[in-house]
DNA sequence: AATTAGGGCAACCGCTATTCT
DNA sequence: AAGAATAGCGGTTGCCCTAAT
């Protein structure tokens, strides 16, 4: 993720068409809401304004900070870019182990998966999601097609396996809610018990071995917290008093992960969060 | 050096859920 | 209790950057 508050793209586009040309019609430019990509200072406007204001009635921020944004607008930029407490750089190969697994238990539900990992959005997991794991998933379904057309002995009607299930229908298994979504679909709730699924064989799809990943359950559960997260932005973080990444209560009732290291880390980091 | 293709990601859209009046 | 306003979520789009040709 850029992080830099110069923007090479400044193509700004307006709510309605760009066809004021008349006194009047200009007028009423005036009043139509800015879209595109954010400028310095208007990310420096809505800091203060959150500041003063906090991060809530985000159509009062709008109208308050002069930002010619809807509050929607707003809400987004700070959530996905100015919160203080964002984490930037590479996703490491813990979270994307952590990513996978909560996405074969949860499938698209990105925001609660975004707060296991905190400093990470929802929008970023997305992102990350679709187009490494759909490189993943592309990459699979090509080397299943050599295997295939190689051995000629496939049977399309036979137990699919996950690569099969991933490139057999319209739908992959990674564009779509995960093995647990599909198993329950229509069953919104189920998914908290969604099924167990092997996880080792996703995290064998996983190139880790360039990754120095601590072992699961080593230093840790020691009280050394190795999670390999690189160091958050702002000091901000340590007091953030902001819910954003704070489990919500139904999540805390949730049953664990399938590993304490996972779960310890969360609710480490969660406190670190809510602060004193 | 110029062009093209694909990756990466910020931001928007439409819908639903929640809160407020 | 009902409607309006606001917040949140997931899906999608489109632009910039860069590697490949």
């Amino acid at each position: 993720m850029h992080h830099s508050f110069g923007f090479g793209r400044q193509v700004i586009s307006i709510i309605g068409k760009n066809k004021a040309k008349t006194g009047e019609e200009a007028n009423m430019m005036q009043q139509d809401t800015r879209k595109g990509p954010w400028t310095e200072q208007e990310d420096f406007l809505l800091a203060n304004v959150v500041g003063l204001f906090g991060d809530r009635r985000w159509d009062f921020v709008a109208k308050v900070s002069g930002l010619n944004r809807t509050g929607k607008s707003c809400r987004l930029r700070w959530l996905n870019y100015l919160h203080p407490g964002l984490k930037r750089g590479k996703m490491t190969s813990t979270e994307e182990r952590i990513v996978l697994e909560l996405h074969a238990r949860w499938g698209n539900r990105w925001s609660r998966i975004a707060r296991r990992l905190p400093g990470r959005t929802d929008n970023e997991i997305k992102n990350y999601w679709r187009t490494h794991m759909r490189k993943k998933a592309q990459e699979r379904k090509r080397v299943n097609y050599l295997s295939i057309t190689s051995s000629e002995s496939y049977s399309s009607s036979s137990n699919h396996t996950q690569d099969s299930l991933s490139c057999s229908g319209k739908e992959s298994f990674y564009d779509t809610g995960g093995l647990a979504a599909i198993a329950v679909t229509g069953k919104k709730q189920k998914e908290e018990e969604g099924e167990r699924i092997k996880m080792d064989e996703i995290w064998n799809d996983i190139d880790i071995s360039k990754d120095t990943i601590t072992p699961l359950n080593d230093s840790y559960n020691q009280g050394l917290c190795t999670y390999s997260c690189a160091p958050l932005v702002s000091p901000i973080w340590e007091y953030c008093p902001d819910p954003l990444w704070r489990m919500d209560e139904d999540d805390s009732k949730m049953p664990p992960p399938s590993n304490d290291y996972f779960q310890t880390c969360c609710e480490a980091g969660t406190s670190t969060l809510k602060g004193p």
